[in-house]
DNA sequence: TAGATTGTTAATCGATTAACAATC
DNA sequence: TAGATTGTTAATCGATTAACAATC
């Protein structure tokens, strides 16, 4: 019955339920081509993913918008709150505890830990800084579901080695480095530079091939 | 001579570039087998992406760091460094300002804006908080190559098109909102919370099928 | 020459999309 | 019934990988 979800999928349910969470309790019932338009993607392929997740729409109608958000949401195991432990309280880690988009999502904070003795003590939106020599004890009365790393690189494999000895399955990476973890954890990257990077390649095959001028009106410049 | 280059390709480039740059001045050549491991791919993969930007090794030794390196900056486009305008100043916004990741690799933040009084007006690492209503103004006089949109999603789509309009080429936007641009510009969409979402996905998946007992030994809790 | 590693082919795999019958 | 939209097939496209000849 539930057949394997493909991760091109996966990475496009967030999406859709974005779109769900974003209509006005008003719409009973959302079309495939309102999906596909509102997260950038074909609608065949919007239906395709729908019914990987095992979502039926009506012809004609469309799909339940209710019934098809608690489908997303169990399907990508949201149905309950996640605990976070946020590691590395800098500058980036900071912002990440104080970010609202991840508690208003079912996502926790519950620890935030570095080795600077100037920040160890303090309070980040309301949570402690913990000394990470505390992490394992911590953990071991607390068990967390998630660990964000926001360290320097040469730390981050150290931590995420850690942080899985400690029972966490999921890390989120932003330390500027691929980290190793054995099968059965899970970890993703987000390297905020290479964004840039990748960025920068599309703009220069633009500056070669000129296609400034291919812009419609409207968005020309000047 | 010059083929396209695949969108997967792309997205790899920057984390050869991140291992090249990681290694001692004594390092000379490196292998396919090295990149590969370092980001976590085939090494059959790299030689293919290698090929595609035109890098050629020497059978039997490997590729010169030195020329791989600046082939890979050259065809990134970032021979030359790039300037980028921040929009929003808030928690996240603040924190991009910050980010050392970002000047060391080339990409220069040169003004940051606002439409808060209560920022507009003071300064973020040494960069003054503008009023969001000088930006067409302050582009005119100096144009940027990328936009940084780390405003409430509410206002995304608004700023990127005034971006847009006033000459950016590129905007890397965090608000959790979908913004379309159109033809020859170029957006990359950065979501924190979808992360964890997507993460979480494999969590779920993890615990249903109960892998946690053939995780290796050493990495096994308690 | 012997050993090593590239460069490329060909097979495979997975994701995307057009198109349309099914059916509300 | 007529109109609309799903659900799925089949074709296409693009990315990955094993394998090995080429060659330093």
């Amino acid at each position: 019955m539930t057949r394997r979800i493909p991760r091109a999928t996966v990475a496009r349910l967030p999406a859709y339920l974005r779109h769900l969470d974003s209509l006005g309790p008003g719409q009973q019932t959302v079309q495939s081509s309102d999906l596909a338009s509102a997260s950038g993607v074909n609608a065949a392929k919007v239906r395709k993913d729908l019914s990987y997740i095992g979502a039926t729409g009506v012809r004609g109608v469309g799909y339940d918008v209710e019934e098809l958000r608690n489908l997303i949401l169990r399907r990508l195991g949201l149905s309950t709150d996640l605990t976070v432990v946020l590691i590395g309280a800098g500058n980036l880690g900071s912002a990440l505890a104080r970010y609202k988009g991840f508690d208003n999502r079912g996502f926790h904070i519950v620890s935030v830990y570095d080795i600077d003795p100037k920040r160890v003590g303090k309070r980040i939106a309301g949570i402690e800084i913990r000394h990470l020599d505390r992490l394992e004890e911590d953990l071991e009365r607390n068990p967390a579901d998630i660990g964000i790393i926001a360290t320097p690189a040469s730390e981050a494999q150290g931590v995420a080695d850690r942080l899985i000895a400690a029972g966490i399955p999921g890390i989120l990476n932003f330390a500027p480095t691929v980290i190793r973890v054995p099968p059965g954890a899970t970890v993703r990257q987000v390297d905020l530079a290479t964004e840039l990077q990748i960025l920068a390649f599309y703009l220069g095959s633009r500056r070669e091939t000129g296609s400034t001028s291919s812009l419609p009106e409207r968005w020309r410049s000047g």
